[in-house]
DNA sequence: TTTCCCAAGCTTTTT
DNA sequence: GCTTGGGAAA
């Protein structure tokens, strides 16, 4: 029988310094109690937009000032960014005294983590991680060495490969299951997909590689079955707070769960209606288990809604409500006045677009700066015509959830060079770096990458290897370059220099129609370099939180007014924006067509359609084309989104655009049955 | 074994 | 449209 020993308050100590900031004028009365809670576990579920990135700000700040070390209160958050807004902001409402807490994603804590202990499981200190493309590339590696590409029946590609394993441990499920749940078809090469991962597993420890999972699992291992570095780490975390539960995986649940091992002080913070990273592995069934978890959490709720118009929440209850499983969710606002929002019915793309950047020049005559709107989407080729669009008329954007720059090839390239002189097994660099050269293609580097990672004190000895002449000077080259940069320790930028211009020549001959224009993004990353502090973590961060690649070329246009914004749904997320427009709402791209089979994803798609909804304040515009291009079919008449279709028109207005000068109504096609004559009309002058 | 060319197949969301 | 796999020439 377990005893409970009371502490008791010690009279004598002085009493606690008066509190700086005034937290009952500034909350709600349901957002003080999380913010003032006490330690010990709480689940706080936070409808949209009920100021859960404020109480997560107040919370910290509370905790600082009441005395709790801040390099002992961890943050967890889904993205660096919000993470980074969140301590921002805790500092300047506490005068910079937040500046010391930690604070990010789970992979990047993770990392610090392994960082630190790295030995204990079998992992050298300078491990590089890999991103889900290096990680497929070590897998095909692989798969062509054991020749299961050769088989008779297709074998899955290094991509799906990737998925399975990767969906195997963030489910902490065998990958038997995996196959059974989500590739059946694949099921007859089960045991070469296992024999597979084994070899994969080991070449990944040999040569001292770590992908996103490993970073998970290996914390997860190492803190379950160490007992002192349990301690020691949980006591380092004296406060764990974790945004977005809805979204973690059982991973990411165990390691919450290990973090809190010594003091249990765990306020996690979510709503399960906003789960959207079922893909990853995430459960939002996870937010319900913390109460069986944790006997003794206590239960917070925030329910008003302080972000968005009353019309708004109308529709975004609305389209909640449709739901397979239901959400016991109904937002309500202060705001009760506000747009009606509106349901555009664009005649194709083009029209789309055009409406889109008019309204945005439109509302920013009127005062909205840009930066305080957003057009989102589902895929990031949605927003494909309209960036066109947009670079037509001037109209400064950033898009998130695009093309990262770090995934550019050419800069993959560089990259590659540099892990190499991290880590000198890193053998998926290596096999990117030799490919480079003429004369050497997959077999040559792979025997050339076996002898340069197995010796360990010159990886570039010449003497008693077996090269041939057809590229030896191009690989004297290449070793001539890398030697003396592994060898004398010099600054992170000069390294860099002298890889690109070893590189140049190289980029020139691979991409010479349009090598200028990568030339530009390897200026850029030189800039990056500069202000990377050591090599070690610049890779890792480029790696964890990859750059936008339009976010450089944004700031080079316009660096007085802050852009609009282009994103993804899920890049939105845990944002808000004074305007929001939801482009693309198709049958088929939302819901995604990958999504009908199953109603869990299906329901999925609806919470990721409430979460672009619920990012709106004040203008909300849902458009789609009505004539769509397929690629086979051509122009394709298209099926507006199952979800907004026949939302009653006293919720959400259709819209229809009208060309200026133009005599007739553009087709109003019947089947949808929303341009009638109450409807409001925008003019599209050219 | 590399490299080049052509056909076929796939194509969401992210750390 | 872009990657991947196969076949043939060098």
């Amino acid at each position: 029988m377990a005893r409970r020993f009371i502490l008791k308050a010690n009279k004598d100590k002085p009493a606690p310094k008066e509190l700086t900031i005034d937290y009952a004028s500034q909350l709600n009365e349901q957002q003080l109690a999380a913010v003032m809670a006490a330690g010990g576990p709480y689940l706080v579920i936070a409808g949209a937009g009920t100021g859960k990135t404020r109480t997560l700000v107040y919370r910290v700040a509370y905790l600082v000032e009441t005395g709790v070390a801040p390099e002992q209160i961890i943050l967890l958050t889904f993205t660096r960014r919000s993470a980074n807004e969140m301590l921002t902001r805790a500092s300047s409402i506490l005068d910079g005294r937040c500046n010391r807490v930690r604070g990010g994603t789970f992979h990047a804590f993770c990392l610090t983590v392994l960082k630190e202990h790295a030995p204990l499981i079998g992992l050298p200190a300078n491990f590089t991680i890999l991103d889900a493309s290096d990680d497929a590339d070590v897998i095909d590696v692989l798969r062509t060495a054991k020749r299961y590409n050769k088989g008779a029946s297709r074998f899955p590609r290094k991509g799906t490969l990737q998925s399975i394993y990767s969906a195997s441990v963030n489910r902490e499920l065998p990958v038997e299951e995996v196959l059974a749940n989500q590739y059946p078809h694949f099921l007859g090469h089960m045991e070469a997909i296992q024999d597979l991962q084994i070899a994969y597993e080991e070449y990944k420890k040999q040569h001292g590689l770590v992908n996103f999972d490993d970073l998970l699992r290996y914390t997860v291992d190492l803190l379950s079955t160490n007992d002192t570095v349990r301690q020691r780490v949980s006591t380092s975390c004296r406060h764990l707070l974790v945004d977005e539960y809805q979204d973690t995986n059982r991973l990411q649940a165990e390691l919450i769960y290990l973090l809190a091992d010594v003091h249990r002080n765990v306020m996690v913070v979510g709503d399960d209606a906003q789960s959207i990273y079922r893909f990853r592995g995430a459960d939002f069934r996870n937010i319900f288990a913390f109460p069986d978890q944790y006997p003794d959490a206590q239960i917070l709720k925030l329910e008003q809604n302080y972000r968005s118009t009353q019309p708004i929440l109308d529709v975004a209850n609305y389209v909640i409500q449709r739901a397979k499983h239901k959400y016991d969710k109904h937002l309500f606002s202060t705001l009760k006045e506000g747009e009606l929002p509106g349901l555009v019915a664009a005649p194709d793309e083009r029209f789309e677009s055009r409406f889109v950047s008019q309204m945005v020049l439109q509302l920013r005559e009127e005062g909205i700066p840009l930066g305080r709107m957003a057009v989102l989407f589902r895929g990031s080729a949605n927003s494909f015509d309209l960036e066109v669009e947009l670079g037509e008329r001037g109209i400064p954007y950033v898009k998130y959830g695009g093309m990262k720059l770090s995934e550019a090839a050419h800069v993959k390239d560089v990259l590659a060079y540099l892990r190499i002189l991290e880590n000198p097994k890193d053998a998926v660099a290596w096999n990117r770096v030799l490919q480079l050269l003429p004369g050497i293609g997959p077999k040559t580097a792979q025997d050339i990458v076996t002898w340069v990672t197995t010796d360990a004190d010159d990886p570039f000895a010449l003497e008693n290897r077996p090269f041939s002449p057809r590229y030896i000077e191009a690989l004297k080259a290449l070793f001539g370059v890398l030697r003396p940069l592994l060898k004398e320790a010099t600054s992170l930028t000069h390294e860099v220099e002298a890889i690109i211009t070893y590189y140049e020549p190289l980029l020139k001959q691979k991409y010479f129609e349009d090598y200028p224009k990568r030339l530009q993004d390897l200026e850029h990353f030189i800039g990056l370099a500069e202000n990377g502090s050591d090599r070690s973590s610049f890779l890792s961060s480029l790696a964890l939180d990859p750059i936008e690649l339009t976010a450089l070329n944004a700031v080079a246009i316009d660096d007085d007014e802050a852009p609009l914004i282009l994103s993804t749904i899920h890049s939105a997320k845990g944002l808000e924006f004074q305007t929001v427009f939801l482009i693309h709402a198709l049958d088929g791209i939302i819901p995604s067509g990958y999504s009908l089979k199953e109603e869990e994803s299906l329901d999925e798609e609806l919470r990721l359609l409430y979460v672009a909804v619920t990012r709106a304040e004040r203008n909300l515009f849902i458009s789609y084309p009505v004539l769509q291009y397929r690629r086979h079919h051509g122009e394709v008449l298209s099926k507006p989104s199952r979800f907004v279709d026949n939302v009653p028109q006293h919720l959400l207005e259709p819209w229809s655009l009208i060309e200026e000068h133009a005599e007739s109504q553009p087709d109003s096609d019947a089947k949808t049955g929303k341009t009638d004559n109450s409807s409001d009309e925008a003019f599209l002058p050219f």
